[in-house]
DNA sequence: ACCCATCATGCACCGAATGTGCACGGTTAT
DNA sequence: ATAACCGTGCACATTCGGTGCATGATGGGT
């Protein structure tokens, strides 16, 4: 409903170049440019200045994004309340959801729209919360699951989201079967102080949760080894090089020589999952019955922990 | 900005056929017909039914239409906003003005903009109110200098319209030439209440200025002939037909036996001119600078008459 | 009751808008 | 200096969207 060039501009505005636009939103780059230099032909204004060996917003473009937030989540408002008066639903509906604890809550969800809504088209994305934003923004998706953190790429009231949480999830520490602490039920993280951690890279999802969980409880882990996957995680812990956090969501099958260990004490890191939408579409029925399905699924996996973890 | 297909709805709901919605948007029935199809089909909604030979919105329709309001409104907000920030202004700007009166409001505009802002764009329609307001909707013009009544196509907050009175213009008595009261300066209506009467059919954009005007003192006139055009009118109060109302801009030229003559009493009838705008579009630098010349052309007017009739 | 006016819509056709892929020029980092 | 990167222009293809005409359906006029 909105030109597509302005959720275009959008999208520019939080990734900066072209290229990552035109890998957002799936159009090719010459695409992006045209659709770009078209948009300011129609309006008569001049939103991008050439910058190097790129293209940045003018104060006018930076003041057209920011003041189009209003606009879709009047647009999102207007069509939920449509939709809701009309008792109808759309025929398409992304999803976006990041590693496998999200996946335990989205691949639920979309089997039962897919059974609730048999002509409605679910697609599901795989992406980290950064990139489901940037998703959700591009218009490439409609609801995304994903992990809250204190950085700057998530924000409480951003005024292009709507956010709700759906729950904690707390982290475990997994150490080697061999470790003398194997036997244990329960640790603190100041008993692992000393141990070689294992993580992933920094500037990844988990690593500023992983600080965050250590700076919580006065501790410094010293960071023996990288690891993107968690199946690599722990096989690396199964090798004895070392001890890592698991999310409790996160499966550990059948690893060999792994121990998944409650923490305890004063640090009880856990991560928030929350679901988000642009602002405005929460009233939209496929959203609030998405929403429920993903509350129910949360409820189940909370009644099934002991009483003092929920 | 906003999707044309649901412009052309939102012109579909002021006149209820496509033929209409083709002739006021420019394009052809079929267009209009296939534009509606795939504003259903896109938005997942039903929004029109059969209905006779025609078609008529449905629930979810008038919902649509109605709740578009504040979203073209955010939009025009934001264009001006932005519009204004950045210092710039559009290419093109669409006038539109009824009769002659609201001509001598806008030829000066149109002359005015065209020399300070060369490379602008300026299209002139002359389109009774009625058709203003569609003509604002359509977004075809961008201002329209009107006759405010009180009808039902004159309300004073539309949720669509900004409206901004210009001044207002007093109707004087035109008689012929040889009538006893032709060398007076003025009269009360009362005086010229047994006088055949001629005004335009009714249902016509000042058929209910005119009755009001009657109704205001009390008195109900004798509609002996009706006319179209000012012209015509002057010319049969010239050949003795019968007497009439003429606003004060609308001039006499060289009428032969045809006296214009104030009108005093209680009922002092005028129509009042007002501009406007769409909602959120009168930030707009062009509408604002459009609306001073406009104000200032009131002002010479006003300033051209004498101190009791302003 | 018949006929015609009116209205919306489907279809064939056409043009313009908008996409892609590739090559090029400018800019920064190594 | 060279390479990598980024945006953009150009040729080309495709699709979207509009027109004009014919058709079907409905309701008012006589």
């Amino acid at each position: 409903m909105i030109d597509p060039r302005l959720i275009t501009l959008r999208v520019f505005a939080r990734c900066g170049t072209v290229g990552a636009t035109a890998e957002l939103t799936g159009y090719s780059p010459s695409a992006v440019s045209a659709q770009l230099r078209e948009l300011q032909r129609m309006l008569g204004m001049q939103l991008l200045t050439k910058d190097g060996r790129g293209v940045r917003l003018t104060a006018t473009g930076r003041f057209l994004v920011s003041g189009s937030d209003a606009l879709i989540a009047e647009w999102e408002r207007l069509r939920a309340a449509a939709m809701e008066a009309g008792d109808q639903v759309q025929s398409r509906f992304g999803l976006g959801g990041f590693s496998t604890a999200a996946a335990q809550l989205l691949a639920p969800l979309a089997a039962a729209l897919r059974s609730t809504r048999p002509l409605l088209e679910v697609q599901v994305l795989e992406a980290n919360p950064a990139r489901c934003f940037d998703l959700l923004v591009a218009e490439r998706i409609d609801l995304a699951v994903i992990v809250a953190m204190q950085s700057d790429t998530y924000v409480e009231d951003d005024p292009r989201f709507e956010q709700m949480v759906l729950l904690d999830d707390p982290l475990d520490v997994i150490i080697p079967g061999d470790h003398p602490l194997a036997s244990r039920e329960s640790v603190t993280l100041e008993e692992l102080a000393g141990e070689p951690w294992i993580t992933e890279a920094a500037g990844s999802t988990y690593h500023s949760l992983f600080t965050a969980a250590f700076t919580a409880v006065g501790v410094t882990p010293r960071i023996a080894h990288e690891a993107v996957e968690w199946e690599t995680q722990i096989a690396f812990v199964g090798a004895g090089l070392g001890v890592g956090l698991l999310p409790r969501l996160a499966p550990l099958h059948s690893a060999e020589n792994v121990v998944r260990l409650r923490i305890t004490g004063k640090g009880r890191p856990s991560r928030r999952i929350v679901a988000a939408v642009r602002r405005g579409s929460i009233a939209s029925p496929l959203v609030q019955e998405s929403l429920g399905i993903l509350q129910s699924s949360a409820q189940r996996i909370l009644t099934a922990r002991p009483e003092d973890e929920r």
